[in-house]
DNA sequence: AATTATAATTGAACAGTGTTATATTATGAC
DNA sequence: GTCATAATATAACACTGTTCAATTATAATT
């Protein structure tokens, strides 16, 4: 047997010994697989045990360097908060959120189930608190008043959320319809084709337009509908009171 | 050996043997377990074991009435949906959709991780179909063009499935707070008071708004916020063409 | 009343999950 | 080379959803 076991198929090259063949486990090449599993299989499929076997480890070797599988969560979480950023611009409180909003949802869209991992999680570590921060602030500096800050900011990661979602389901969806000679797709379509124009017959019509969308634009849209909900609330019907003197 | 095994404690009663003891398993009674269970530790800790448990039964009994876990969670979903109900109100749409969306906050509320059961699954039965199909009419009866429907319809749901879930957040947090012997509740006081001021200024001053909270009113408050921005897309801006006839 | 058909449930197993305690190995410091 | 500790492995526990073959209970028929 060999005397000398050496992770990850050594070769004759760095025999030497000096310095390590392959550095032990740490959180970033953790993470980095992880998210190239999550890419694979989604969210559902993640084990401790594939991700362990990814890194050519025993399962129990990663909880050494993480408490959890929830800890791992925690950690998915704070790198998609971190990848949203913040805007550049200056200009008003509707185009900075407008453009705020468009950051995040390109973030979510970066991951695979990122709404289910931000949801499976409490925003309590730093980049996510900041992101919190930074929309009550704009908020805020918009005229907004205290008691209503928390919950238009609810409503808009609300609406985040939500439209992050149904994007990804409606274009699963589509392209589960599209490859119809698999079993999942045929059962897919069975489920529209199925539906009763005579019981459903608004949902049917309308089920054209989700199917052939621009994604970019509905978002722009949907929350242009919201934004017009917020200004109509600023203030209780515009004179606002100039919140700051810069 | 007992020649005749008796499910649940036969007694000496009712040896005739005509009419059963037991009544063999059905939905009904399987979902009304399943409640139970879900009342008791959540979505979380339900497994097609204990049910079988909580039936007296074997867990693989459950298979000869149900095909997958996955079809008791559409079982619950659609006895969600049904307990919805519509509107009894004949008056303008704004009227009409506050209290179809205060019935599905309250229906989301009646059972656990409701939200979850509804987004764990696709709206495929009956009752979600026909949800789905009263607020498209809704909306083009209120004037709202057909390529807007649809998207107008998912905001709406995604403010209450996610005003629904930050209920349940913020107030399973305060009670896990006013119970602060308890580890748990400890762990979370410190999230809250460890906030760096310095840090997350807005984040700590608001806090308090989210603490004790009429839900009520505040449902209504993000609710008539959404509707006032559909409003605003009423047609572009006034000029409404009186979409029917009648 | 005995036999037969089928409805309903059990037993046992498979393959997988997160997690932990204990042993074992590897690594760098002295 | 010895020694402390860092890092991984081994093995097991208590679960999970699910399936298949064997078994029992119930109802129907002769």
């Amino acid at each position: 047997m060999a005397r000398r076991r050496i992770r990850q198929a050594a070769t004759e090259e760095g025999q030497e010994g000096h310095e390590p063949l392959h550095t032990p486990l740490d959180r970033s090449r953790i993470e980095a697989i992880v998210l190239q599993l999550l890419r694979d299989g989604g969210l559902e499929s993640l084990s401790m045990r594939k991700i362990a076997d990814a890194l050519g480890v025993k399962a129990s070797a990663l909880y050494y360097h993480v408490k959890d599988k929830e800890q791992l969560l925690h950690w998915l979480a704070e790198r998609i908060s971190a990848d949203v950023g913040y805007p550049d611009n200056r200009g008003p409180w509707r185009e900075q959120l407008r453009q705020w909003a468009g950051q995040f949802r390109h973030a979510l869209r970066r991951y695979p189930d990122a709404v289910s991992i931000m949801n499976a999680t409490l925003a309590a570590s730093p980049e996510r608190l900041a992101q919190i921060e930074y929309l009550f602030r704009t908020l805020i500096e918009a005229g907004f008043r205290d008691t209503q800050v928390p919950w238009l900011a609810s409503m808009l990661k609300s609406y985040i959320y939500g439209y992050v979602e149904e994007e990804n389901r409606l274009s699963e969806m589509a392209q589960s319809a599209s490859l119809s000679q698999s079993e999942h797709g045929h059962r897919q379509r069975e489920r529209f084709e199925g539906l009763s124009e005579a019981r459903y017959p608004n949902m049917v019509r309308l089920a054209a337009y989700t199917t052939a969308v621009d994604w970019d634009a509905e978002f722009d849209f949907g929350l242009s509908v919201l934004l017009d909900g917020l200004e109509a609330r600023l203030d209780d019907g515009g004179r606002a009171p100039e919140p700051h003197g810069d």
